[in-house]
DNA sequence: GTTTACATACCGTCCAGACGGTTGGAAACA
DNA sequence: TGTTTCCAACCGTCTGGACGGTATGTAAAC
């Protein structure tokens, strides 16, 4: 996790209902970051969206930063647990390593949120994304420890993390020829 | 090329002139958006680090956005011309492939500027990397028609994109065993 | 004398964050 | 159970500064 405090298992009602106010407004940060860009990520764009005032947003999150820190936070989650899913779906037959690239390519099709979120981030405050690397290193290191061939396996996940990129910078079609054979070659290939 | 008037060879002094003020001018907005992200590049901030007044900035490009063109103009430039020198280098002997991933493993450990601008510009003005995705297409074309093995060309490439924007948002490290393995590896592939 | 290459001054807008409210409901107490 | 207290969860406004862009001036070059 990024942001500090949080999360130890919520009773009261009043924290629930934070729980969900908070959540609204990351819902609507999202919309207008996937949307719009990091440009018009504002406070006020952000209140409209979720139907608050200003106030009721700066009463959750103390600054934009922190807004921002939360979106990173619940992004990651989202997508690791996504992994997760994705792995046991396998049942002991997929490696983490397909799991994952699995994972990534549905970001570059479907859900461009998690990179956008990561661009909009870098954009505005590039250290946000000091934290985020440790997830990085760690995924590239189990990628390359479980696969026999680990130099192969680097290739494989760089080459995800391109796709994923290159879609997210409207660089390649999703939806063309070459996106599906990048997407054949990077879901059989099993180093 | 993304701008549309430039460049019929000039011959007036005063065009000459014009072309150094105007490359201070990129150059300077070029070390503020590697140093600092898209986010502190003002009008204000490239006249002073290109000892401009605001007025004399604006004289040469009619808006920032004129700025950020012209930037991607001229990264693209250099990058495309770097490829051609080190596919001439190889004197027949190495594929385009190579020379476009050596390119890019160069930019990724040492010169951060093509993919920062491309952040940049996508960060604020996603529209303005439309022209660029033709020219990503086009290589990843020939890319892959010159190679024996289309589909692992492309994974190369795509793997090369993946760790260039990894150095970029600073999710892997360029001095790093990974990054040496990953090199290697890609510059060796001749598929 | 006209154009070019700047500088200076200024305007309007946008935006982050501060601030002073108000209200509903949980909890403490009777 | 009813009453009181009190605080979290909001709302609406304001301000100071940043920023993009314009308008005007000026000196030199041509």
């Amino acid at each position: 996790m990024i942001g500090g405090e949080e999360s130890t298992t919520l009773q009261r009602p009043q924290d629930q209902r934070a729980a969900v106010s908070r959540d609204a407004i990351l819902d609507a940060a999202e919309r207008i970051l996937t949307a719009h860009g990091p440009g018009r990520l504002t406070i006020d764009a952000i209140a409209a969206e979720a139907s608050f005032s200003k106030g009721g947003v700066l009463h959750h999150f103390k600054s934009k930063q922190d807004i921002m820190i939360a979106m990173l936070d619940r992004v990651l989650e989202r997508f690791e647990s996504r992994i997760q899913e994705l792995y046991a779906e396998g049942a002991g037959k997929r490696s983490y390593l397909n799991a994952h690239v699995r994972a990534k390519i549905e970001r570059a099709r479907d859900d461009l949120d998690l990179p956008r979120i990561i661009i909009g981030a870098a954009a505005t405050w590039p250290d946000l994304l000091k934290p985020f690397s440790a997830m990085y290193e760690s995924s590239t290191r189990r990628v390359m420890e479980e696969a026999d061939d680990p130099a192969l396996a680097l290739v494989i996940k760089l080459a995800s993390d391109g796709l994923m990129f290159s879609s997210v910078f409207g660089l390649i079609d999703t939806a063309g020829p070459v996106f599906a054979m990048a997407e054949k070659q990077l879901l059989s290939a099993e180093p």
